[in-house]
DNA sequence: CATATGTGGTTGCAAATGCAACTACAATAT
DNA sequence: ATATTGTAGTTGCATTTGCAACCACATATG
């Protein structure tokens, strides 16, 4: 990063070198997680956001933008995101009744007993490849900071 | 994210919130930078990843296959990526003498002053949307836990 | 109500990504 | 030299993503 004079008043630091690593950082770590998903036969990690942001909700269910806006992905995309899964039969798409135009996503038993089965290799990856390497009081201070980061977020 | 009884032995902080909030703030934060470039009517991020790249290594110029482990992408995806520059008289792709095979990826003039320009919308970005929220001393740690992380990285 | 305007969600088409097969050259062995 | 195996990089094809246009229903306006 960098590559301007670094002129004047320096922003917090003012190197780029966090964000650098935080990107570099992103990238081998969910390019191993996939990796090991699907070397032990399992669908990406985006299915495995799906059905947990789903199980998670009120009444087991969301409107697909609202979906759209928890896994942070342009609502065309969940879209299709959507009819994967469900092509899958890991959810199933209801009408609303409430709205005429709405949908619910709902996750199916397969659907939940794939995201458990997920689980099992995902977790033990997030440990080892992330957890283990920050103290607690690391992982207390990046929460806090990533929340900070979040609060001001979009534009 | 968990979602699994916390059994036994935990490893440092057994939550993977940390974890889940890091995925959250990076598709949030990458998703306002490329907004900002292409609201600029500026390439993506890639494309500035790339010719920074270039520029910093030794004699401007890098084989692809070095050039893909940097950028941490596979390799026939960077044969496109610099196919596309190439195409917009970013880079230039030049035959190496040492190896028959080998080709140095080169940033053109326009490149350089290509990257130059994205770096004035990128780096406002980067200090307002990270940099600004973090303290010197969480500048610090972050770069240490993104380094520790990467040294164990791969598998 | 009839018409205008907004919103939820999907679809067609173009661009980007992932993967396996492939070409061209290198290095090693026979 | 000749065949064998390895490596750099690209290409064809299938899947996924991005965007604009679009359909269906809802809400507001006169």
């Amino acid at each position: 990063m960098s590559g301007m004079k670094t002129s004047a008043a320096a922003a917090s630091p003012a190197s780029t070198e966090t964000w650098a690593l935080f990107l570099t950082a992103h990238s081998v770590l969910v390019g191993a997680m996939e990796k090991r998903l699907k070397d032990a036969g399992l669908p990406p990690l985006a299915w495995y956001d799906v059905l947990w942001i789903l199980e998670r909700a009120p009444d087991q269910r969301l409107r697909m933008s609202a979906l759209a806006d928890q896994l942070v992905l342009t609502r065309f995309n969940v879209t299709r995101l959507v009819d994967r899964l469900v092509e899958a039969g890991l959810v199933a798409r209801r009408q609303t009744k409430e709205d005429g135009r709405g949908f619910y996503a709902v996750p199916t038993e397969k659907g939940r007993a794939l995201r458990k089965q997920m689980w099992t290799v995902y977790r033990p990856a997030i440990v080892e490849l992330f957890n283990q390497h920050l103290s607690s009081a690391q992982h207390a201070d990046m929460q806090s900071v990533m929340r900070r980061l979040l609060e001001r977020d979009v534009d």
